[in-house]
Formats: structure tokens, C-alpha cells, sequence
DNA sequence: CTCGCTTGCTTGACAATGTGAAATATCGAG
DNA sequence: CTCGATATTTCACATTGTCAAGCAAGCGAG
């Protein structure tokens, strides 16, 4: 199975699959760790997601769709499970009485702050790179992410 | 802020902060784009991932698993479904009756490249990227993944 | 060969996440 | 005030995931 030259494409030269590929591996490995410090705090990965999300600052649910990328009746049932912890709870918005705002409370702030604590990846790996390799890396990804400061 | 932290929590410092919550963007948007490419051929991301594994190659069910780091009992209904659109079919293992290979038809072969053609993420950013910058970003992530050859 | 243990897969019950459509309440413009 | 848009919820449904139980087949000890 030896790859051919590419003739159609021009994204598939060697180099650049073998990037991909590690790029895939990255993100499963990200993956799996998030849900493993979530479950450590008996949340599941889009409890956490909302969790990390309300203890940065308190927003409408319909805000928290948009960041999940997903219906906002879908939110509903999450902060339902979050609210039924007493991790977060939803208050009026003064200036609109059709919005609540989600708001973690003092026990979803301490817990939010221990998920972030027990979350090793990228971290642990990390540590075995220089402070100039990490600058490297850093301005490669942003790159990739097409931010051109 | 001291650029040289003890050892004690060295996961702290501006830098790594910042690399890490460029990981989760990319991780972000990896995803997003996988979900979107999986949807265009009416495929959820657990079915195109399925897919993709065995177009490589056939292999038991427990096997899927394992990659899918789930339960078992979780790959019987993803194949269930793939085999109900004829993309995948189970076939005995001639060499031990209690296992069920799963291998893709040809329509399966098919769409599963349509897939991976269409997985533009990782390929257009990195155009913008040299040869050598990529082969930088290669050994780095390399690197953070524990890959030492 | 049979007994008992293990292994591979499926089934069933259940929880969580996700979608889409319909209902409710409120806002805001005309 | 009326009408259309917006924010949230509720409902029905599909998918993914877990766990426990069950069945069929391999395998080793006696």
C-alpha cells in the first residue's frame, strides 16, 4: 500500500495526512480525558461543558446554545440536571422577563474550579516541552486557526 | 506570573494556559467539522467514525469497541444501523463461530471516502502552512502525544 | 467426553444528549 | 392595541452510551 503521488488534490501529500492524523489523535485523547474528569465529578461532558461555561460569567440559555452549538431546547434538560445538583440556578433578567439567565452557584463555582483543577491534558504532556517549543507551538495552532495577529 | 514556576504546579504559567485553550479551539472545531461532514451523508459522527475504521479493515465487533473505547453492547445497535443502509454487512469468522466480523459493502467503501474527501478540517489550515512549519508541528504534537521513535 | 469457566455478541431497561415542532409568555414596532 | 419576532419550555422521537442478563461457542481439567 504505497501512496501514490497526489494529482487531484494538493492535500494529500504524506506530510500533511501524517499531521491530520495526529491532529485526530489529539483531539480523542482530549476527548477521553474530559469525560473521565467530568465523571470524577459525577457530571457528564456537556454538563461540564455548561458548568465551566456559567462559572466564567452567568448568561441566557439561549447564549449557552449557541456556545454548544446545539437547540436551545436541549439546554433545558442540562441545566435541569445542573439546577437539580444545585450547581447552577436560573434568575430572572430584569431587562427582559422572557430570558433567565444560568448562573452557577457558590457549590457549581467550587466544583467547576476542581473539574478545571483535574484537567491534566495538554498540561502534563506539555510539560516536556521548552518554554521556546511551547512559543512554537502556540503561534502554529493560531495559525491554524487562522487568528492572524 | 513568574516565567519559572516551582515544580511543584507547573501547569500554570500564561503560556501553557494559552496552548491548552488553543487545544480545546482546535479540538472545538475538529469536531464540529467531523459532525458536519458525517451529517452531509446522513451519517451521525459515531456511524462515520464506525465507517471509517472498517474501511481500513474488517474487524470483530469487540474489536470496534475497543477503538470506540465503549461497551460492546453500544457497537451492536451502530452496526445494526449501518447494516440497515447496506453500508456494512456481518460476516462469520471462519475461524471461531462465536465472532461476528463486521466489513463494509462496496456501497460502504464508497461513501466512506466521499467522507474522508470531504473532511476539509486540518487540510485547508494547513495550507497555509509551510512545508517546514508543518514538519515542526508534526514533531511537536508528536511529542505532546508521548511518541518518542 | 463432560463439566465448568471464559469469551463474543445480543437483548432489554434505563439515562443523557440531540433534533424539531408546538405552546406560552414577553418584547417591540407600527 | 395588534402583529410578528424572540426566549424558553414541553413533547415526541432518534441516537448513543451504560449495565446486567442471556445465549452460543471455545477451551481446559478431569
Amino acid at each position: 500500500m504505497t501512496p501514490h503521488t497526489p494529482r487531484t488534490t494538493p492535500h494529500t501529500d504524506a506530510l500533511t495526512v501524517e499531521v491530520v492524523e495526529l491532529v485526530g489523535t489529539v483531539v480523542a485523547r482530549y476527548h477521553e480525558e474530559y469525560e473521565e474528569a467530568a465523571a470524577k465529578h459525577s457530571l457528564t461532558g456537556a454538563q461540564a461543558r455548561v458548568l465551566a461555561l456559567l462559572a466564567r460569567e452567568a448568561m441566557p440559555m439561549r447564549r449557552i446554545a449557541q456556545k454548544l452549538k446545539c437547540e436551545p431546547s436541549n439546554v433545558t434538560g442540562i441545566v435541569d440536571r445542573l439546577e437539580g445538583r444545585g450547581l447552577v440556578e436560573r434568575r430572572p433578567d430584569p431587562d427582559d422577563r422572557r430570558v433567565k439567565l444560568a448562573a452557577v452557584t457558590e457549590d457549581g463555582r467550587e466544583t467547576a474550579g476542581r473539574l478545571r483543577a483535574s484537567l491534566n491534558f495538554a498540561r502534563e504532556p506539555l510539560a516536556g516541552l521548552s518554554t521556546e517549543e511551547r512559543t512554537t507551538l502556540r503561534d502554529l495552532l493560531r495559525r491554524m486557526l487562522g487568528e492572524t495577529p
